[in-house]
Order: C-alpha cells, then structure tokens, then sequence
DNA sequence: CACGAGACCTGTTCGC
DNA sequence: TGCGAACAGGTCTCGT
C-alpha cells in the first residue's frame, strides 16, 4: 500500500478538488470494500453531505464531513481519482462517490485489500493507533523508552501500526539503514543514541518521501519519485550507496526486508 | 508476549 | 513459448 507519504500526497492533492463539495450519492463496486455501515445505510447516509477537508491519519486518509468521518485505508494496490461522473467505471474501480460538480470520487484497487469506514466518531477506526512519527509531541526519550520495553525484532515492530502509525515495508527499510540498525535487533537491546538515531532516520525517510510526493512502484503510478532515491528497498544485489556492499534481502515475517550487511551489521 | 502461517485478492515477473 | 511459483507499498486472525 501507499504507505504515510504517499497517503498524505494524496491527502494534500485532493484538498483542493474535494473541500466543500457536496456528496450526490454512492456506488458500491465490491461489496466487502465497505468496512461499515452497511451498503444500504452507507448510500442513504452519506448522500447529501458536505467534504470538509482531506487529512491524514497514519496510513487512513480522513475525510470529515458534515456529519460523519469518511476513512479511507488504501491498503496494497488502493489509489484515489477524480474523474467525470458519467463515464463507464474502469475495470478495478470500487467505490463511486458521485459529487455535485458533475465530478465523481472512484476507489481504484486492484487487489480489493483496500476498506471505507463511515463513522460518527473516527476514533472507533483509529483509537488502537501509535503515535505519528512526525509529530513533535514524539521525543527521543519516549522513544526510546518505548523501545526498551519491548523484546520484538525492530522491523515487525516499527510495521506494527499500534507502536508507530505510518510505517510500511518501503520506510521501514529505508530508516534501518539510515539508522545504521540491522532488522532483527531486539527493541529491547537499542540503547540511547541509536533511538534517538532511529526516530531522526525514520523522519528524513518520510519527510524526503513527502518532499518527492511519494514512491511510484510497479504498475500503480502515483506520479511521485522516491522511488528512484532508495538506499536499500528492492535493491538486491546493488551496491550499498554508503559502503559498496551488496545490499541484502531476507524474509521477516514474511515480507522481504531489504539491508546492507556491513553498514547494518546484528 | 512474540512469532509464524494462512487468509484476503489480482497481476507481473522469474525460473525451469 | 508455456506454466507454475514467487512476489508485490497491508492487516487480520488463529495456533503454538
């Protein structure tokens, strides 16, 4: 999925072209798109309510609306268009929000991993999450403290969404080896200067990956360029961009987990 | 508490 | 060329 700079590029893009437009009415493509409320509650409810603003919460985009919250997670293949409400819906596409500008809002997803909340409350969606990596109330000391309690591999537990809202497989990788810390240590056996080093990798990754609107992979282009300025991500076999090294791929919890052996040494 | 496997999905790329 | 396996930006649930 797009992970934090690529939801909020998306975020910041639709901002324009969705503040303060009415919703006309819904088209549901896949049912099991829609996490809650039910197909027919979602239609009738969301009909006639205004697009407040376009945010960002970890990898949720956040649509407040007159009365209610759209949430919207992209998850692996999702993307969001805005596009002439009368032509035929593309292949993959699987929610339609018809808007009042003869302009409609279509969920793209290839792999119909992606999900729409309508809630009252965005809490109920969100409440579980970590902090936000960029905000400034996160310190190096909290940091590391929160480190410390635990005993899991630095890699699952920066992707655990519950410890850090944001983080995927891209970032995740990237911010390892700016950090200079291998994968599989243990959180617990991080000491002081390396998650202070840890929380400052983690921001340049994503505020360079904001800054470049994003990484484009595969076939699901989003117009960004982050990928072409990976340090290690689906690099096997380069060499390492500080040391030369071949870069590394190993499996951890069964995503590929991409390092530099020398620069990250365990 | 922590980890691994399987599920949910479709499409592309890799290896024989 | 063809065909199956592996792999892909994510997350949930279940079993050990």
């Amino acid at each position: 999925m797009p992970e934090l700079p690529e939801v909020e590029t998306i975020a910041r893009s639709l901002q324009p072209l969705l503040a303060g437009r009415r919703i006309l009415s819904a088209r549901l493509l896949w049912e099991r798109t829609l996490a809650e409320p039910g197909s027919e509650e979602f239609g009738a409810r969301i009909s006639g309510q205004v697009i407040r603003s376009t945010g960002r919460r970890g990898k949720f985009l956040l649509l407040p609306l007159s009365r209610d919250t759209l949430l919207i997670h992209l998850r692996m293949s999702g993307d969001l268009l805005i596009e002439a409400s009368e032509q035929p819906p593309a292949t993959h596409h699987r929610l339609l929000l018809e808007l009042d500008n003869g302009q409609r809002l279509a969920l793209n997803d290839t792999r119909k991993f992606g999900r729409v909340w309508l809630v009252d409350d965005p809490q109920t969606v969100l409440g579980g999450l970590g902090p936000e990596p960029l905000e400034s109330s996160l310190n190096a000391a909290d940091f590391y403290q929160r480190l410390h309690a635990l005993r899991r591999q630095l890699k699952p537990l920066l992707l655990d969404q519950n410890f850090l809202a944001g983080l995927g497989n891209i970032y995740t990788d990237e911010a390892l080896h700016l950090a200079r810390l291998h994968p599989l240590t243990a959180a617990s056996l991080v000491d002081e200067p390396q998650a202070a080093r840890l929380l400052q990798a983690i921001r340049e990754v994503l505020e360079e990956g904001i800054r470049r609107n994003g990484a484009s992979i595969d076939w699901v282009y989003r117009g960004g360029d982050f990928q072409n300025y990976f340090r290690v991500y689906q690099r096997t076999g380069q060499p390492c961009p500080v040391c030369g090294t071949p870069v590394q791929r190993i499996l951890v919890g069964q995503r590929g987990t991409h390092f530099c052996p020398v620069c990250q040494p365990s």
